[in-house]
DNA sequence: CCGCCTTTTGTTATCGATCACATAATGGAG
DNA sequence: CTCCATTATGTGATCGATAACAAAAGGCGG
């Protein structure tokens, strides 16, 4: 329960009561230059200035946050049911908040339902966090639960005006994808979609089915799925059954590798009988055998972004960073999509 | 005459001096409940027992870390460049922080060099940290800057006796995999090194190295690689002009898709021509084609194991725990590993 | 029953910052 | 040149915990 003392460097860091005797002036003037420098007379500022140099100065922040009953501290929570979540949006995130002074604490939510509430609770009771942001879609009541005391920023989830924070959860790529598929040739396709409770996954289903109906296509089937291979295995062994689908539309590339899979097993070949198409672009997609077709994201970026939102739901000044739109979103072919087979459906009675 | 804080609202948390009041004692009492209930009169204990349950309360760590000098805070340093390093690791580690009431700052360590030496100076001088848990191996400079301010655990690196702090860089199940692929009849072998700054990667080399020459195997050679597909694929394309190499032994799964893409751009078969097997059992690799034959590692338990031994090292009394040995760690065949050709290297004359 | 030592509890100071209010300095109008 | 509104700076209190020291309570031999 109790650490060792933290920084026993040479000497103890200077406070502004050391800074204030070097300058000539109060303790209270140097408080006032870091809250507003502007709002000192020139000299007397300048002379804290140097003072505040030359002792190498830094504010003690846990004597700030004691007195401002503010914390420089924000929380991140991550699936701990997905077991790869891409760190690199994590990182993205983290390393805006640096640039802000504030520290990010990483938590991992596991499990649902009432369970995962109280493990909320707890965490938002353990140590006062100035916001949050989530990579896990929050059920209704956990968020308001946790609004009420902080700012909540769901990474690619809804703001309260009901605009999509674009980005993560955009789903036009959906759009690309099926007009991908349609060009190829095929008319009845399928969608492997992730677990709706991720605006993500609804919006990609949500644009697919548009696209579809629009491009006049088949729809051969949604199966709804966790984000992993196991489960896009599983959901396209349901979808195979029907010989007429010659496409499937995976809402990431895991379970683009897990319908691979289950074609596979089934002796159709990805893809001159089905072609397969993912979301995500992971670094190992484009080795696969076939390569993956698939949806490339900048995922640091929209970390990073997601923070920043966050961060300007800190202060009530400022308004939310424009939303950068789709950048770096794009569809990027491989071989695992190709023209639909001349015969389609029929390829089993081709030999 | 100094009275507790006004009103205890149910908007602001409780503080020790409520509790006292409430519980009939000194502030200081409950502090030193706090501190070692066994210390207090069983009586006294209980009422300040009660007292806190009633109150809800919790203390406050920003006033304790002042007056103590110390904070809750530790630093998880995660590679940046890895785009998907496990955040299962992290959250595990992450979990046993916060069971011990500490909370964990991720930053992404980028780059190489003074560059990443500077980067690590200015985050340790940005806020007083406990300790910190490194996922990055540490150049020697590096390591010793930082241990100077605060205990540093480098995951699955050595500890200053030099005993391999296990798990994480326990190369041994190499072994395994050089005896399989020995049983399989391979007679000459090959592997991909991971980064050799990284002891799990020089471990895995190191053993394989001792079990090729205990088994009287032929070593194929070995190519050193960063983590990822895109380099275990551009390794595997100088490893495969020795058409008599039956088999590789990868570093991680992400280098044996990669090596498999280079082999299949040859028109070697896996595992028919040629065996491969891999490392880590990501969740996709059950369902690659052909499904990967790897190591599988309990990711989450190894992170928590790692923030262990940063927690023990935090109490100067306590010993480490007990290295758990290599539990967990388990080779698992799949379909990418199978029998030798019968004329290994003649393959391409076979048709 | 006293005195002395040990255990238990209470009182006041302190960590390093900001806040609230008091006071000194400045500046423009009359 | 005075007066008063403004601006700039200083003084003391405060956030919620622990540290240091003081005092009270309990135990035991003589």
């Amino acid at each position: 329960m109790k650490p060792p003392p933290a920084g026993a460097g040479p000497g103890r860091a200077a406070t502004i009561y050391e800074v204030a005797r070097l300058a000539g002036v109060s303790h209270q003037t140097v408080s006032r230059y870091m809250a507003d420098p502007s709002k000192l007379k020139a000299a007397t500022s300048e002379k804290v200035e140097r003072a505040m140099a030359e002792l190498n100065y830094t504010p003690n922040l846990t004597a700030r946050s004691l007195r401002t009953r503010s914390t420089y501290r924000l929380l991140a929570l991550v699936p701990g049911a997905s077991p790869y979540f891409p760190s690199r949006m994590l990182t993205g995130a983290a390393a805006a908040a640096q640039d802000a002074g504030y520290h990010l604490d990483v938590v991992a939510l596991e499990g649902s339902g009432p369970d995962r509430t109280e493990r909320l609770r707890r965490i938002l009771d353990g140590g006062p966090f100035a916001g949050a942001l989530s990579f896990v879609p929050l059920a209704g009541t956990d968020l308001l639960q946790a609004q009420e005391r902080i700012p909540v920023v769901v990474a690619g989830e809804y703001d309260d005006q009901m605009r999509g924070q674009g980005r993560m959860s955009d789903g036009s790529a959906a759009g690309s994808i099926v007009a991908h598929l349609a060009a190829l040739g095929h008319r009845r396709i399928a969608h492997i979609a992730g677990p709706q409770e991720w605006p993500a996954a609804r919006n990609r289903l949500r644009v697919y089915r548009q696209a579809v109906q629009e491009a006049g296509l088949e729809d051969g089937g949604v199966a709804e799925a966790e984000w992993n291979a196991a489960s896009g295995y599983a959901a396209a062994q349901t979808l195979v059954a029907d010989r007429s689908i010659t496409a499937i539309f995976a809402a990431n590339d895991q379970l683009a590798v897990g319908a691979i899979r289950a074609l596979h097993e089934e002796g159709r070949r990805v893809p001159d009988d089905v072609s397969v198409v993912g979301w995500d672009d992971h670094p190992e997609s484009a080795f696969l055998v076939p390569s993956l077709t698939t949806v490339h994201m900048d995922l640091e970026a929209q970390g990073s972004h997601a923070m920043k939102q966050l961060l300007a739901a800190l202060k009530p000044g400022r308004t939310p960073p424009p939303e950068p739109g789709t950048a770096g979103m794009r569809l990027v072919l491989r071989e695992s999509s190709g023209p639909a087979p001349r015969a389609p459906g029929q390829t089993s009675l081709e030999a």
